[in-house]
This record gives C-alpha cells, sequence and structure tokens, in this order.
DNA sequence: TTTCGTAGTCGAAACGTTTCGTATATTGCA
DNA sequence: TGCAATATACGAAACGTTTCGACTACGAAA
C-alpha cells in the first residue's frame, strides 16, 4: 500500500509537508496542497491508523460495551453511537459484555489494548465493589449509560428509573390492582433496584403490600423470566398484574401467561418497562414504560466526544431522561 | 502507561526477549519467562495494538459490514461475529452501510485505514458495475454474506434465495392461492431478485400469473414496504397473499394490512422470508420462510479467520444454507 | 538600507512494537 | 580437553506517522 512516504514523492516535497496538508496542521502553499492532493489521488494513498495513532497517542478509537448488541434495545444504541462517531470522525468499537462481569473485563482489556481514546459503557454491576475492580481497568473518558456505579467518578446518562417502576406501578394501581407483582433483573444492578424500589414506593404509598412471593428473578433474559414468572405465577394469591424490568423480561412474562393458560389482560395485566418498535404487532400489545433510548444515547456519545476533544472536560451533572407511559392492550382492571 | 521497554527493565532482560515470551516466538528459559511475566503484572502493562500492528503488518482486527445494525436480524449477526472472533483473539469492528453504495464506501474506506486483517460485506448491490467499483475498494481476504456480487472473486456464504422465494409461494399455491403477489426489495441485489425469481418461478410451474401490479417495491424498509404493499393492496383484482422479501418487509405488509382493515389470514395471506424471534407474541403469528443466520454468520467468520490465519487460503466453493418453511397463523386458505 | 516578523518548507527524532542477525553460554561428542 | 552444535539472550533496524526546531525568502517597518 501506498504510504506517506510515496505521496511525497510523488509531490515533490518533504513527507512533513504532506503531513501539514492531510493534517491543515501548518500553512501550506496552494500550489503545494493541489500537488499533493494530485498524488494522494495518483497513489491511492490511504492514511495508517495504527502508525497515526502510535506517534500521536491519541486514536480516535470509541469503544461502546453493551449487555447483548443482539438485544434490539441495545442495538438501537449502537446505531446511534456509530452515528454520531461516523460524522465527528471517530470509529466506534461495539462489544458486549453478556451482563458478565468476567466477560465485560475481558471487553474492557480489549479496549485498553486497541487504546480507545474513550468509552461508553453501560455495565454490568453497581455496587461500589464492581465499581472498585472497573476502577483500575478504565483509564479513558468515560461515559455511563443506564445507570451510575458507586465509586466511579463518570458522567452518567441514565433515564428516571425510579419514576419508570412508579409509573408502571401506579398505572396498575389506577386500574384497581391490590396484588401486583414485579419480575426483576439481577439484585446489585441500579436499573433493576431503582424500578424495583419505584415499584415498591409506589404500593406502599397506595398502602399495597408486595408478597415476597410476588418478586421473580429474571436475569434480563427472556427465559430466566418466563421461568421466574411462572413461579411467581403459581402464588397464591396469584398476582392479577406484573411488572417486567426490561424489554425482554416483558416477553418472558408474556410466554409465561402463555404457558400457563392466562389470557392478557383478562387474567394478567401485564406492564413492561421499555418499548418495543414492533409493539403494533404484537399480541397483546403491551402497555409500557418507554425510555427515550436514541436520545440518551446520542446524549451519551455527544458528551463522550466533547471531554475527549477536550471541548468541556469537567465533569457534568448527570443527565437524566424522563420515562413515559405507553397504554396499549396487556392492561386492563382485574377480574372481579 | 507501561511500555514494553518498562516490563524489560523491571524483568532485568531485554525488550526483544520480552517480545519473545509474549509472543512464544523464541525459546526462552523458564527462569526469564517466570520475571518477565512477574514484571508484566508488576507494571500492569498492556499490548499496544497500534505499534504491534505498525511494525508487523498485521492487525487482527475483523470488519464487518452489514445494512443496519439496529436490524434485529443482523445484531444476531454481530453478535456471532463478536464471538468467534474474542475467542480466536481478534476483535470485530461492525458498521451500517444504510444499503446506500455511498455509505458502504464511506465505511469501506474506514475499514482500509484500519487496516482490518479480513471483511465480511453484506453488499449493498450486487451487480457487476457495483463488483467493479468494490474490488479496488477492497484490499484484503473477504467473505461476502448474504449474497454475491457479480465480479468479486470472494467466497460467499448465504441461503438458497430462489429456494426461498418458492417455498414461499408454494405454500401459498398449496392453500389455494391464485392471487399471489410480493413485496421486493431493491432491484439488482441478489438477495431480493433471486427469491422474487423463485417465486416467479413456482407460480409459472403451477400455471399462475403474476400481475405487475402485484408486485411492490418495499426497499427492505419498514415504512416503505407499507406503502407499497398498500398501493399493492388497492389493486384490482386485489392479491389474497402477499409474500414479503424480508423481515422488515414483513412488518410493512403487515401493517399495511391492517390500515386497509383487512385481518390476516381472513383477508390476506402473508408469508414473510427471515424469522422472529419474536414470532409467538405477534398477531397474527408470521409463516415464514426462514433462514439459519447464525449458522451462516458462524460460517462466514470461520472462513474468514481460516483464510486470514493462512490455513486454508484456497478459494472453497459457496457455502449455501437451505432455507425451511415455519406455518404459522398469518396464511389459510384464500377468501371463498 | 537594515532589521524583523512571518509564511512556507524541510529534516530528524520519536512513538512501541517485531524481527532478524549476532553474540554468548552450555552441552554433546570425539 | 577441544570443538561443533545448540539453546538463549541481546541490539539495532524498521514499520508509517506526527511533531518540532531550524532554515529560507520575502515583504513591512524603521
Amino acid at each position: 500500500m501506498a504510504t506517506i512516504k510515496d505521496v511525497a514523492r510523488q509531490a515533490g516535497v518533504a513527507i512533513s509537508t504532506v503531513s501539514a496538508v492531510l493534517n491543515r496542521s501548518a500553512p501550506v502553499s496552494q500550489d503545494v496542497i493541489d500537488r499533493v492532493q494530485a498524488a494522494i489521488a495518483k497513489t491511492g494513498y490511504t492514511p495508517h491508523a495504527a502508525a497515526r495513532s502510535l506517534r500521536s497517542g491519541r486514536s480516535r478509537l470509541i469503544g461502546l460495551v453493551v449487555p447483548n448488541i443482539a438485544n434490539p434495545h441495545f442495538a438501537m444504541v449502537a446505531r446511534e453511537v456509530e452515528n454520531v462517531c461516523l460524522r465527528a470522525g471517530y470509529t466506534s468499537m461495539v462489544y458486549s459484555s453478556g451482563q458478565d462481569p468476567r466477560r465485560e473485563s475481558q471487553v474492557l482489556t480489549m479496549m485498553r489494548v486497541q487504546r480507545v481514546a474513550g468509552l461508553i459503557l453501560i455495565p454490568t454491576r453497581s455496587d461500589a465493589g464492581h465499581g472498585a475492580a472497573l476502577i483500575d481497568q478504565i483509564n479513558v473518558p468515560t461515559v455511563l449509560l443506564d445507570m451510575q456505579v458507586e465509586g466511579l467518578p463518570f458522567d452518567v446518562v441514565k433515564s428516571d428509573n425510579a419514576a419508570a417502576g412508579r409509573l408502571a406501578a401506579e398505572h396498575l394501581i389506577g386500574l384497581g390492582h391490590k396484588h401486583i407483582g414485579m419480575i426483576v433483573g439481577i439484585p446489585g444492578l441500579a436499573t433493576s433496584d431503582d424500578r424495583q424500589l419505584g415499584f415498591t414506593q409506589a404500593l406502599a404509598q397506595n398502602g399495597l403490600a408486595c408478597d415476597r412471593s410476588w418478586i421473580g428473578r429474571g436475569e434480563f433474559d427472556m427465559e430466566q423470566a418466563r421461568t421466574a414468572a411462572k413461579k411467581v405465577l403459581y402464588a397464591a394469591p396469584r398476582p392479577t398484574a406484573l411488572v417486567a424490568v426490561s424489554n425482554m423480561t416483558t416477553l418472558g412474562v408474556l410466554l409465561a401467561a402463555r404457558d400457563l393458560g392466562l389470557a392478557v389482560p383478562r387474567d394478567l395485566s401485564v406492564v413492561g418497562i421499555d418499548d418495543f418498535e414492533m409493539a403494533a404487532l404484537m399480541d397483546p400489545q403491551p402497555t409500557v414504560v418507554s425510555t427515550p433510548v436514541r436520545e440518551m444515547a446520542r446524549a451519551s456519545i455527544e458528551r463522550l466526544l466533547d471531554i475527549v476533544d477536550k471541548k468541556n472536560a469537567a465533569p457534568q451533572a448527570n443527565r437524566i431522561f424522563e420515562p413515559a407511559l405507553i397504554v396499549r392492550s396487556s392492561t386492563s382492571r382485574p377480574p372481579a
């Protein structure tokens, strides 16, 4: 492949001059600019990112770590990040942590090997212990997406998760449900914990108790949520409504209801947190607390690039987005 | 950050010896190995991918270009590729072409700048003209996924698209439909063309004509497919069944039917090509010709790594996977 | 006319590795 | 005991850039 040296020879100028043209880093006469550009075209020169980043110490690579790229929710995040990066002359690099701290660590190492200039991280845990583990694995500007991690001093872009849980519960309470359960995710993960907290608070404020057996642990996975929901639905008395902590959880709950021959919403109301692109074509069409995924993704990458480009490196207040209830057909008044 | 130099100093050996330990590229005594490893642990050394790839001329980066990472179908592909790469010590880099040749070209340039060691490409067009344009943009081992491109000498991993179209049509014919239309994608794109070809052949073999007004162009996009399908469904006589060329197209068709107040499958049967993970929770549950996405993705990355690692660089016969019909509730006999 | 500042260009060093030829120590064998 | 062969370790060059100090012209100010 042609190198900057070939371009320089072809244009009859010094290597450093070509570099100056390429980076607009020093004044160059129009004549030379033209010759260099002609030489670039003629040689088919493509800059060598590795050489560039080795010498300059800056990589123009952005790492994105999501729980699972195959989950449409996170795929959407990846798409937004990709778009912003491409426009800004950065290259993004997406990897899945699989919600597993060990794999997360492996992925972070890879990101370090690649010397990414910045990181957007959806963490696998949010407790202080995990924060302590993460802190010496991360040595670049980072924005946390979806939740805070205790002990990590990075900017956070998230939605108001407690509000989401509250909204879901209040909707069901408003419909007259008294026996409301929830399928949560992984304890120690703020998205799950906060949503559960809001849920519990809403129940308490309305004088409702939540039986322990009505809380199931679904691990953000469809099949696990399905199993957990079935267990909850075997409880006596059986809850008449269930809140699902995430999109995959919602699918699991819906399948569990079907497994048990329960009609939604007649026998069981379900409200999910996080919306589905295909909601209109689902059966039932899920009532959902939706979160502005794209806006959040965009906010996080834009904030990150600001920091990386030194436009505004000072840590800022967390960006917190408001969730919104979307009522569809998976909820109704409880059976008489 | 610690460099190999720091490790060498700490271990009291030469830089080249550390390198030999790191890469097992020369015999080193056990004593030295131990000292080097201790030094690595102590200094927290992380290799510098850019320096490594600059010097060695090999990057251990794999590029993946898909139409749209936000489409769950392609997100699944990305996930498989990611997994295989991680296990093999490679790093993958996913980008979306947006089905737009200009953006595809931009993405390919980026991949060249990054000096990827190999490429998995789902092309935006498959005609000879596009092949000619691509050939001088690609200078690394490449595997084409989903379809061939005329004039490109690369290995191909795809499904039997004509068979998919045939399967879809034959299912509808078997149910007794006489008026069958199809919403296709972009002409000049083999996935679409071949599926349409199989579809047309099946009709012809069964003595059925396909009115031109029953073919709509949906561009692999939900909204465009919706519009195209509505137009087709305004035709007189209106088709009693529609085949949709892709997953997004199927969604568009289903929405179009709903827009026009047509019940599926009572008033209109629909069979899609490519399955949905959430099929069980859809209304109607789509009858579909499914394609082994994950297996294809895995086959393509494994083949690519074989080539890149020089294990087997000779071009091989295309890998062609067989599609399968999955009958659900979006198809039935035509209205009397 | 001299001096100074500035636009334009150049050359060489440096970034962190790998690679390869060379040097040294150790072993096996005559 | 001596010598070839082998096993280890080393040093320096090179990969393709960016960066920075130095040099040359030339026009403006004194």
